[in-house]
DNA sequence: GTCTATATACAGATAGAC
DNA sequence: GTCTATCTGTATATAGAC
């Protein structure tokens, strides 16, 4: 596992010091995050964490890691649903992942656009998603288009992209306005992503 | 003017101090640029760049306001094009002040984003030419509406908004990709924004 | 206005006892 | 595994000569 062996009740005290690590970056940024404090809301010593984790880089990316796991899209029951309806679901969860995840989403909004300290796994797990949420949007708008239910002449392809840009535009505003008419856009583009398709 | 009064000369050195701040905190945030790297590469010395800035967190309000300083939008003869050109140029003309300042936007983002350090006035100054552009493209699509060329079942207000934020979430996948197929996305949202409201 | 030299604080990291 | 004490570098900021 780690790079020290652990004895019997597993890594609690380090798991603890994870723990806090990702929530502080996420809040205050790598820079603004001294060992100290990680240290001090751990209730362990500074020397501890770096026994831990050898270095503040390395705990770093360690807290990455545990940022990121509860980053994945669970699609569920799209089936039942027509082309339309699904759009709007997919909006949706795109949505409420977000809300769920706002500290973190935000941090590494602000690790991407900050552009230092990108580490690759972040940036390529982040397109992941990214991606397979566009596909999915892809494929929905082309399966209406081969069943007649949408018009011929828009490009799956650059519409589920549209889509997906505008909500991030979304998700945008709501970091700037901190709780705003954010929720009536949504609305707004759950109505008109599909109009435009049926017209 | 600032703290210190000025001789015949004018604030040369200041003056040169201030751009390399602001070009050296856009480039890498405020707690990774330290006063040095901003006295070295202004070629004078620390205690002179505190001289004229009394300390960090000043030098760095006083770099913002310099890097704010270009933020306009110059909205030239929109007056002899259809409402539906208008949109498109519009769309240009944000898409191109975002190209020319790739930097500063970039750093403003993070920001906002990163919370920290956010100061009032330049989210104000940010969200104020956010709302002039909204309004802009808001009041088009009401005239198209008035004289029958666009659909009168759209809300102009949130179809503007919708507008801006596919731009922005854009703007924020070219952060992500560095140089991709931004471009033609830009060129599908042009056709389609206007495209949706004359059908 | 501009410098060198210095004060002061705090960061990340190490040594070594327990 | 966990601690206290310490090392070492570097940051912001000040003092005082020129």
């Amino acid at each position: 596992m780690g790079e020290h062996p652990q004895g019997d009740q597993a890594g609690q005290t380090r798991d603890r010091i994870l723990a806090t690590a990702a929530r502080l970056f996420s809040e205050h940024g790598y820079e603004s995050t001294p060992l100290s404090q990680v240290a001090r809301e751990s209730q362990v010593s500074k020397a501890l964490v770096l026994w831990h984790f050898d270095s503040k880089e390395k705990l770093f990316r360690a807290a990455l890691g545990r940022t990121l796991e509860p980053y994945f899209i669970d699609v569920d029951d799209l089936s039942g649903l027509t082309e339309g309806a699904q759009i709007e679901r997919l909006i949706e969860l795109f949505y409420e992942f977000v809300r769920d995840n706002v500290y973190s989403v935000r941090f590494f909004f602000g690790l991407i656009v900050t552009s230092e300290r990108r580490p690759n796994d972040v940036v390529e797990r982040v397109n992941e998603l990214y991606g397979v949420f566009r596909s999915l949007l892809s494929d929905i708008i082309a399966s209406g288009q081969r069943n007649g239910r949408f018009r011929a002449d828009v490009d799956p392809r650059l519409d589920a992209s549209l889509i997906l840009a505008a909500l991030v535009g979304i998700l945008i505003e709501r970091f700037m306005h901190d709780e705003d008419q954010s929720t009536e856009l949504l609305a707004y583009l759950k109505q008109t992503a599909v109009w435009r398709l049926i017209d």
